[in-house]
DNA sequence: TCACCATCTTTGGCATACAATATCTAACAG
DNA sequence: CTGTTAGATATTGTATGCCAAAGATGGTGA
């Protein structure tokens, strides 16, 4: 097994700029805190499998490879400890965290709950121009279906997901629905490479638009949650 | 104003033990990293409203307090940023975090889908003990009721709502439950100090139980849900 | 008397240095 | 030849110190 980062996901973020990548939330983009700035960096570096679950994170040689001592690198780490990305072991430093299948099936369970609140939110509140910018993203991500490209499918697919969150209006909701996600965004995207169920999720998709569409609050609840389960279907395949 | 710590609300876990506190994570109490036994300690404080929202943490001040060097101070506040307990401020350091009431509202709204969540995996999953036990701290509360001992009916409402979740067996909504949970602790505290509605959520309270008792499953989930909007009801008079 | 500016003090931000602990390796004994 | 122990090395954990930035306070000028 080689070391070298990124030899089983191939650069998600291959220098486009629209990736949905895990917003920093309390710094204005290097605007101000050393240690804000590197724990996003890291978050980034995590989810794009930069470091990968399991790996022990070197301070210094991190810290040099990011040009700032060990004590920003460090504050860093436990942001991201505090937001469940990584553990710490007694003395043996931090490592990336590796959830079990078992503990990603939960966070598809809660995430699927939050989607479902997140639609019935969107249903009722969402502006009709958010309507239709989530309409038009849907049909973006139909086109690369048809066009099996599976990277943009992947990215749309996620955009997807954002955008109806944020039209439910509620920051905590948004918020929330972010950390978690970021802690399934690797194996979500392992999964996606399969192409397994894929049809049926593009129908689920159809569904969402529609009832969207419609502003059927309960359906659409319903659709949402429903939807992550088979997320989960795909998931525990490419993962056992 | 006096900086005197605790004289809003009177020392809550005064010497006893069974406190339902935020249990620490990441360390197995006091067995290693000073961080993050110090994090333990600001979010009791935070909790115990010693640090009071809006409060500026002063570094110095505060290690020599502890008894520990600025060092692991600073980084115990990066995790409780990184769980949303604290904000910084560009060059001003950290503050406890003050929710607006909007923002309240907002948790509540989550959490209220959690405990939904929660309470038709309860109705489901629980052991036949768990439930039982459950419906012991029930009568406990309604003891304390109605002998109008506020201070016991609250920890014993907090103890049943963490109860239920808990018994839903989902780590991941345990987790997020308590930390969203923590954000509103003070709130709720204060605003159970107001005698209003206090009859209404004792009554779903009993309907709660009876859902338990019935395994009935949609009805716990939908019950869960409401009760909350009661506790907004009662959080929104308090703070308006 | 009030407003504005300068200086001074406090506080946070970051790096470096030191101490403690674990791991890895090698040697020695059984 | 294998298992255990001891020492060396590397890495983490904690403290201290220096520097910069923001806030407070006092003085001076209008």
């Amino acid at each position: 097994m080689s070391d070298r980062a990124s030899d089983s996901l191939p650069q998600l973020s291959d220098g486009e700029q629209g990736f949905p990548r895990p917003t920093p939330n309390d710094n204005e983009v290097d605007g101000r805190l050393l240690a804000s700035q590197v724990a996003s960096r890291l978050r980034d570096m995590i989810v794009q499998d930069e470091l990968k679950p399991g790996m022990r994170i070197r301070e210094r040689q991190l810290s040099e490879r990011l040009n700032v001592s060990r004590t920003p690198l460090r504050e860093a780490i436990r942001i991201l400890v505090g937001e469940r990305l990584v553990d710490t072991l007694p003395n043996r430093g931090a490592v990336v965290a590796s959830p079990s299948a078992e503990e990603i099936r939960q966070l598809l369970e809660v995430l699927g709950t939050l989607e479902g609140m997140a639609g019935r939110l969107a249903a009722r509140d969402a502006t009709d121009a958010q309507i239709g910018e989530i309409l038009a993203l849907h049909h973006e991500m139909l086109s690369a279906y048809y066009r099996k490209d599976k990277l943009a499918y992947f990215k749309l697919n996620q955009a997807i997901h954002k955008s109806i969150v944020e039209a439910g209006g509620n920051q905590v909701l948004i918020e929330t629905h972010r950390q978690l996600n970021a802690r399934l965004f690797r194996v979500r995207y392992v999964s996606n490479q399969q192409s397994g169920r894929w049809h049926e999720a593009v129908e689920q998709h159809e569904q969402i638009a529609a009832a969207l569409k419609a502003r059927d609050v309960d359906g659409l609840e319903q659709l949402m949650r429903a939807h992550i389960g088979q997320t989960w279907l795909k998931v525990s395949t490419a993962i056992s």
